[in-house]
DNA sequence: TAGTCGATGACAACATGCTGACATAAACAT
DNA sequence: ATGTTTATGTCAGCATGTTGTCATCGACTA
């Protein structure tokens, strides 16, 4: 018999803080050895996808996290020459965040890390799951936003 | 055209990322009324689905947490007569966490809130797409323990 | 029985996230 | 153009989580 959909529902829920918890901790210990963090690791990537530049509130948008949150970690990276701010010319007071050198070699260096780990966790799945399970996550995305 | 699964599994951590800061300010909202917080949220959860009565480091085993954390959100919870500890039989030194009274009374109420709110927002979506959405969820978790 | 190893409690330092509050710049509407 | 609303930067306080450390209790082993 099925469960119901409320427990099934609820499963989920916990299942989600679970996976959550373990991701952080895979992106730490990926991340370690380039001085990254979890914090970061987002960060830099969210900039890295962005074609067109992004600023600290964006990043915050894209990441659905507070912008003092971001602010706080795009500071640190900026000092630790990861990330530099450059003026917007679409916007006076809100600038620009780019990876500088060093930050686009972290990056590179993180892919070479983060690519065969992603591949290594899918192998074994295949790509139909991946789908209906990405579709699902984002619809409950859209819902509570 | 289907995108590669590596970039797909990518997605899908972000997406998880996202969904599970969704979930807590869900949580935050519809515990604010109970005077409780995400975290306690968690543990009461954990403690009243327990049958046997649980300790601290067995709660933080269940929640995949540290067991300092839980420690600390469970002596507040026992400073608001939410929870109490009771001694354990099978071991001295780690006692075993119980509900108050009120503790019982403010889970009652929580499931009056949280079982129309897990209602409510799977009642568009098909019980397969959750079953396999928390089949590869869990084989996630599995792969990361 | 004695010794060792693992689990637990307790405390500290730190990273990350949230919200609130305030001033100011930017965008918009009239 | 002017007034209003929204977005942004900034600072502060707080909740939650992590790891590390140390002492001690319990369990296991020789």
């Amino acid at each position: 018999m099925h469960s119901s959909k409320r427990v099934l529902f609820l499963d989920l829920v916990l299942s989600v803080f679970r996976l959550n918890s373990l991701l952080i901790a895979e992106g730490d210990a990926m991340t370690e050895k380039l001085g990254l963090t979890h914090a970061r690791w987002k960060v830099i990537g969210a900039i890295a996808l962005s074609s067109a530049g992004l600023t600290v509130p964006g990043i915050a948008r894209v990441l659905g996290q507070s912008r003092q949150a971001v602010q706080r970690i795009t500071d640190v990276m900026v000092e630790d020459d990861l990330l530099q701010y450059q003026s917007n010319p679409k916007h006076k007071r809100s600038v620009l965040v780019t990876l500088t050198d060093k930050g686009k070699e972290v990056y590179n260096t993180l892919r070479e890390v983060q690519d065969p780990w992603a591949i290594e966790n899918t192998e074994d799945i295949p790509i139909e799951e991946l789908e209906t399970a990405l579709r699902l996550i984002r619809r409950l995305i859209k819902k509570f936003n």
